[in-house]
DNA sequence: ACTGGCTCCTGAGGGC
DNA sequence: TGCCCTCAGGAGCCAG
């Protein structure tokens, strides 16, 4: 489930625990993600040092000398680091042993998502190469989505949320970025002004950063890699709070379905 | 080329 | 208490 701010998070938290480690094995307890876990991590894996802790889009990526290890927590994903003997629960699938007795687990009840492995260049992988602009990177600006949108009747915020327009914009923040920059979220995309762009380029950067700054958001079950909750939650001005006042203008929240994605807006705010 | 719909899977919560 | 229904933070794939 985790947007661009969780996986950042569990980014930032797995980092200093893992950096620089030895793998001694790879236990894969359920190899049925997303895609097969792949039977090369156990060959491939052990004696290999984590070289380091990347990420691009929603994937993390672990480097060692031989190859990049990609991580996908699609909606339930979780990675945390506990003592290999340590007690094992409910849908961890795999675990990357270290030789001092780490271990990094993999816990996903739903199972879409994914540990991918490749030997090459992790960016001209098939799941990476044609990924859009990072939020933070100097090309993605108004004028990119303003003519990336040219023609397109798709509601914008499907269109926000596509990885090929801009990555790890998800329907939480998808919904957030809109209300603050004042943009119906199912407004062709095609129909927003340029500088309606602009402001949405900003909410959409400043929302990310926030977010990660609180440590992600959680709704039902997101927790970093040492078990903490996000913060993000309480400043959630319009997503989950259908029927509630907008906090702004004090109109009725309302929920909508776009892409068979539940959306949340003020009909006043947002035209 | 776009678009909408379906799909993978488990679990939580609401209504009855 | 239990059953059935809907929904959930992702995203690939397919038909039209």
């Amino acid at each position: 489930m985790p947007e661009l701010p969780e996986v950042e998070t569990t980014r930032r938290g797995i980092e200093p625990l893992i950096l620089g480690k030895t793998v001694e094995r790879v236990v894969v307890h359920n190899a049925s993600l997303r895609w097969p876990v792949s039977s090369e991590l156990a060959i491939q894996l052990p004696g290999q040092v984590v070289r380091a802790v990347q990420r691009r889009a929603k994937y993390l990526l672990l480097k060692y000398d031989v190859g990049t290890l990609l991580i996908h927590l699609g909606m339930t994903g979780h990675l945390r680091v506990a003592p290999f003997c340590s007690e094992k629960r409910k849908h961890d699938h795999v675990e990357v042993v270290f030789t001092d007795g780490s271990s990094l687990r993999y816990n996903d009840p739903r199972r879409f998502g994914s540990f991918l492995w490749t030997a090459g260049d992790p960016l001209l992988h098939p799941r990476l190469i044609s990924l859009g602009p990072e939020p933070f990177d100097a090309d993605f600006h108004a004028l990119y989505l303003y003519r990336r949108s040219h023609g397109r009747k798709l509601a914008v915020k499907p269109f926000l949320m596509d990885a090929q327009v801009v990555v790890g914009v998800g329907n939480i923040y998808a919904s957030e970025a809109l209300f603050r920059a004042g943009i119906a979220p199912d407004k062709a995309a095609g129909k927003v002004a340029r500088k309606d762009y602009a402001k949405l380029v900003t909410a959409v950067q400043e929302i990310l950063a926030q977010a990660i700054d609180a440590g992600g958001t959680t709704i039902k079950d997101f927790a970093s890699a040492t078990g903490e909750p996000g913060y993000f939650t309480q400043k959630l001005a319009v997503y989950g709070r259908a029927g509630e006042a907008c906090l702004v203008c004090g109109a009725t929240v309302r929920q909508l379905r776009l892409g068979q994605r539940s959306s949340y807006f003020c009909p006043v705010c947002q035209r």
